[in-house]
DNA sequence: GAAACTGCCGATTGGAGACT
DNA sequence: AGTCTCCAATCGGCAGTTTC
């Protein structure tokens, strides 16, 4: 995963020149369905890279450098109509050079989207100040899963039935003590592999909390189980994966999470990003047979 | 014929390691 | 500790090729 900094954010590129509906409309008919599909992935996630873009929508170019610059170009023809602008710079690549742009929707962007039905979830208007280095590095590990997922998916590991971002994937309970929690994972995944529908919970773990906090909310998770809640709504509790950058910090959580006593650990998992596939592929075994709550 | 794709090449950028 | 050099990765311009 590239190490992203921001040194300006080019705010006026969010609002750009008015656009009337009948430009709206020309724009759409300029575009193929193509760029259609990279602006609602754009816009699923909030923010993406052109490397994920270009895994997302380019993957079958004979070479990765023409993928590459198929990625480029169709993102430059987006930015030129305006539906589409990166952050101001890019800093810090893969390994070492330069990493990826970062590309988010425009005002106009949202709005084409909005006029096609089936995103009148997106703001009418968009934030015009620079996002936070850590929700940007968030919001891209997320993404990065998700990319992942459809990686793998498309290479015949499983079949992704559902999968859910903040904040459709939250949920809220009554806490033990009165009052209403809420269980805020990162992402809600429903798959199939053979003839098993697996439920998941993720959750993108980047080191920057403590393990003493992972498990607290490991513990919050057990709360909520014993509720019962997901058990009557779809049958079982999902799976709960904590997705690591790295796999000393993978061991680290690993043993965190055997060590706390409350748990039921047959729902707790840890994996090594790269590991997923497999780890989803292979099934958690977390059916919870009905001595449950 | 137009649009999309691809190959080539140079410019740009930051990380890593060597050097002072 | 600071500077310099090399290297890897990315981007974009241009021109040729392929596809519809």
């Amino acid at each position: 995963m590239a190490v992203i900094f921001l040194t300006s954010w080019e705010g006026q590129a969010m609002s750009g020149p008015r656009v009337s509906r009948g430009q709206l409309r020309a724009i759409r008919d300029s575009l193929s369905d193509r760029d259609m599909e990279v602006l609602e992935s754009i816009a699923t996630n909030r923010f993406l890279t052109s490397h994920q873009i270009r895994r997302l929508h380019f993957a079958d170019h004979t070479t990765s450098a023409a993928a590459i610059r198929s990625t480029n170009r169709a993102l430059a023809k987006l930015a030129g109509l305006g539906l589409v602008a990166h952050l101001d710079r890019r800093i810090g690549g893969v390994r070492s050079g330069s990493g990826s742009h970062v590309w988010t929707l425009t005002e106009v962007g949202s709005r084409l989207l909005r006029s096609t039905g089936e995103f009148d979830e997106l703001p009418a208007r968009l934030r015009a100040h620079e996002p936070t280095l850590t929700f940007l590095e968030h919001t891209l590990a997320v993404a990065e899963v998700c990319v992942a997922l459809t990686e793998a998916e498309r290479g015949g590991e499983f079949t992704v039935i559902e999968l859910l971002r903040e904040p459709e994937c939250w949920r809220a309970y009554s806490a033990r003590h009165g009052g209403v929690a809420q269980l805020k994972p990162d992402l809600y995944l429903v798959t199939t592999s053979g003839e098993y529908e697996d439920h998941w919970f993720l959750e993108i773990d980047r080191c920057t909390e403590p393990p003493s906090r992972i498990v607290r909310a490991c513990q919050k998770y057990e709360s909520y189980r014993q509720t019962g809640a997901e058990r009557k709504r779809i049958g079982i509790f999902p799976a709960v994966v904590w997705v690591t950058p790295d796999a000393k910090r993978c061991a680290t959580l690993r043993s965190h999470i055997a060590r706390t006593p409350d748990l039921d650990h047959r729902f707790f998992a840890v994996v090594y990003a790269t590991d997923l596939p497999s780890l989803i592929k292979a099934g958690i075994g977390s059916q919870e047979t009905g001595d449950g709550a």
